[in-house]
DNA sequence: TGTACATCAGTGAACGCGCGTTCACTGATGTAC
DNA sequence: TGTACATCAGTGAACGCGCGTTCACTGATGTAC
């Protein structure tokens, strides 16, 4: 708004720092990120970049950040496609959104949940509430559809007592509004979309299955029905 | 056998400077393995290490090979704890022994299961016959099951057609000796597993669930029913 | 058993390259009067 | 409107470090007669 010129050039060198660094970690890895190169490629030289992040660690903290807020708008955008009382719908165009993001951006997707970057390690306070935003977009269906009476009590399955214990103080710790079976499920169904979609990033899942699409959407139908998700 | 002295000393050495490998690799992340580091850690120069390995790829590849047949090792052991007619019994062990190895051996794990060395692409040749082995040890046990009668065909569901055929041309062509239906829950149960492990490693499951050894067994019970698996 | 020779492990110097970060500086852009 | 000054982006040299790999070599170990 009030922004004067210099500020919208300095955001701007900024952002295109960042998507140089973006580009150097998809071609090299993401442990391959290094602001010399990046200054190169800038036309400029490596102390240059000081002026905008105060060391490398700082530019790896900026790029996850980007990357957890960009895959949160990913599912809020998927989520809104569907209508409102279509559960199953909506959970389904979230889960396909997430491998989606994650298949066209795998530089990023590697940079949050992959190997760490050796010798550097994310500030929690940072990257936690980036992390929520997705997961509460998956938490929220599932509480509508709840109250909707639109998930089968019969299906839900007795969780080991440390677990539900668990679950139940997280619940009341960060007020998620969902009994412990569903945040259970949505953590399952978590780790399942995960291990489909590293798999599949690390081209070891395409040789022993052929059509991973066709895979990933028959694996969520078999995740909604033991949810207990109606439709 | 007929080793002279001077093979059993090479095979030593070699056997040290792998050995080295692995610690750095443990401290600092696969992609920071230096023969330089290796070679000072040995009280040697860094040119030594070009008698035992051609070069930095293939003491990398050596790595690998004996990662995967470490991780087949330990679950045909665990396999061959439980009397053979316990086939859940079995299965259990071998996904128990799964994790366990994974988790004593991180780097490993993320050597060959986590993201790709910079720079470096294992030989497809060297390392498929190492990941069958241990893929088979699941894949003889369902079969045993199946034809002691022991796994319900009533649980057994559709596959969609094109992974069906995809899985009879598998079968077809490395003669495996199993249904599709078999091979598609030996895939599932792997991609399952794989999934908890890795966010386990990463430490991102932990504050989520929190007692992780409950979970992966849960989830493994909730796999047999899922495959049809008795008792 | 002793000697001559071949094999092989390991060295040290060098090549050419990369990196993150600090520092004193230049020169352009913006601001106050 | 014009001038003096402050701010800030970017430079270039330097520090101290790392890496993989090649090469001619030394000196110890093993082998053949």
């Amino acid at each position: 708004l009030s922004e004067t010129r210099r500020e919208r050039l300095r955001e701007s060198t900024r952002e295109e720092i960042k998507a140089i660094a973006r580009r150097h970690m998809a071609e090299q890895g993401t442990a391959a990120m290094s602001l010399r190169a990046i200054a190169r490629d800038m036309g400029m030289t490596a102390p240059a970049l000081y002026r905008y992040y105060i060391d490398r660690d700082a530019l790896i903290t900026a790029l996850i950040l980007d990357a957890f807020n960009a895959l949160a708008d990913a599912l809020v955008a998927a989520d809104a496609t569907r209508a409102r009382g279509d559960y199953t719908g909506r959970m389904m165009a979230v889960l396909v959104a997430y491998r989606e993001w994650a298949l066209t951006h795998p530089t990023d997707f590697q940079l949050i949940y992959g190997n760490p970057i050796p010798g550097y390690e994310a500030p929690r306070e940072v990257t936690v509430p980036a992390v929520v935003r997705g997961f509460s977009v998956v938490l929220t269906i599932l509480k509508e559809a709840s109250t909707a009476g639109q998930v089968d009590v019969a299906r839900q399955q007795r969780l080991p007592p440390p677990i539900e214990h668990f679950l139940i103080e997280s619940i009341q710790r960060d007020g998620y509004a969902v009994s412990p079976w569903l945040l259970y499920v949505a953590v399952v169904g978590w780790t399942r979309i995960y291990g489909i979609i590293l798999l599949e990033l690390f081209n070891h899942l395409q040789p022993v299955i052929g059509d991973i699409e066709l895979f990933y959407q028959f694996e969520a139908e078999n995740l909604f029905r033991q949810m207990g998700l109606k439709g």
